[in-house]
DNA sequence: CGACAAATTGATGGCTGTCAAGACGTGTGG
DNA sequence: CCACACGTCTTGACAGCCATCAATTTGTCG
């Protein structure tokens, strides 16, 4: 079975490889099993400290923070590949949650065989910080989005980067991609209202650029939709007429 | 001399050790050379593959983004302890610029070395990735603030990170301590403008919760800062009379 | 069909960006 | 010593993006 690995710890920096190649490697020591999970699961929960952490091998999910007064701070979209708890790996406790937002396979391994790994395999282990300081720079990346650019931007941004990202997957074609999350899901993810996302995108679908229901985004003018996404293009495109 | 060193990354998780050992340590193997430098100058530019890697010993500076259209995202504060180029050490690329803001002491290591210790240092590796772990967390932090908070909050929330940070490094005194940084500093990094984080300032002055002025904070008013740095006190926040 | 979550739309108010001008401090040169 | 340039800080006026409130529609499920 040929799906992709891109970011398990045990795989190449900057390569694909076979998931079963990697899947083989970490049989060896580390992987624990496979676990499925529904919907709505709360893979980890921030102030945790699970003694297991997961590779996602297929579905998606959302990191998180919640706030005092019941908000929400989505961190970011989980794909395939992604790793899950690294922070309670290497801390005392998590600085987020993670839930599934569709069916989700994930690779279990114990918490407790990460220091194994580190002494025994420092290829991989160098592979771990990798993805760590990968995390940080698109951590960094959505704060310039959330900082510098205005409700219509972020969301044509964030779009590109969905798709871009699942592309490199394999889950998009022809720019049509699963997007399983709801506006609220991406309404916390970009610092705005439900109300003003839900009229955001209105004006993308108005607009013929992007269009995005029931679980599925379409993609209709990649260029424009970059554009859209760039900094200070505020005025030229507020004033663009609606079609 | 007991100055501390706590992010260093040859010192012991969650505890403070002293510089000298730490220092010790670092020269066996690592540690290739103290490096001084000026105000204004760049220490790791975005997108180069610097071959030094640092630990801060002395002095303030600040990680940012530079935008296309000339705005900049401050990703966050440098201050003594903070390691310096964790990405270019084990990705292509640097993924933001690094720039001191004061004189800095820094203490210099090859970048080529950071391979042998994750071979021959495990414990040193763990580290490693325990402090971008760290460093993920906090930009998670951020998200929220930039993400959820107003104007005023940003602020204040920024001046009790600061001062707690400052204190934790025996840079702070009775709620006082060096922020040698500009105003416009700040705004990039809560995403405020420069106006605005201007006006939010004298707020905070006139309604004797925290003074910024000369490169020097005061807090004033610890437990009414605290307060203002949480979520949704807006509107009681803003309707209390000034002074 | 009824209950519920999610998406949609309109009206209102305010926080915040932008523009513009001035004040203040510092260093340089005449 | 003063004039000047320069960077930084400060303040006021104005416009607009966006949050909030409220109500309706749509879709799903039992």
């Amino acid at each position: 079975m040929p799906t992709k690995c891109i970011n398990c710890p045990l795989r190449k920096r900057d390569v694909f490889v076979e998931m079963s190649e990697c899947e083989l490697a970490f049989m060896q020591e580390f992987k624990a099993g496979e676990l499925k999970v529904e919907p709505g699961t709360t893979l980890m929960l921030e102030g945790s400290s699970s003694p297991q952490l997961y590779t996602v091998l297929d579905g998606m999910g959302l990191r998180y923070k919640m706030l005092e007064n019941g908000e929400r701070q989505v961190i970011s979209f989980v794909m395939p590949g992604d790793f899950i708890g690294l922070q309670a790996g290497v801390m005392r406790e998590m600085k987020h949650s993670v839930e599934a937002s569709t069916d989700m396979v994930l690779c279990v391994f114990d918490r407790r065989t990460l220091w194994g790994l580190f002494r025994d395999h420092p290829e991989r282990a160098f592979d771990l910080t990798w993805l760590a300081a990968v995390e940080e720079h698109f951590l960094g990346e959505s704060l310039v989005v959330i900082g510098h650019m205005n409700g219509l931007a972020r969301i044509a941004r964030a779009f590109v980067r969905l798709h871009d990202r699942g592309e490199s997957l394999g889950l998009a074609q022809n720019g049509v991609m699963k997007l399983p999350y709801k506006q609220q899901d991406l309404a916390d993810a970009l610092g705005l209202s439900l109300v003003h996302t839900n009229k955001s995108l209105k004006k993308l679908r108005e607009r013929g650029i992007a269009e995005w229901r029931n679980g599925t985004l379409k993609i209709l003018s990649y260029g424009k939709l970059c554009e859209m996404g760039l900094l200070d293009e505020k005025r030229e495109m507020m004033k663009r007429p609606l079609i």
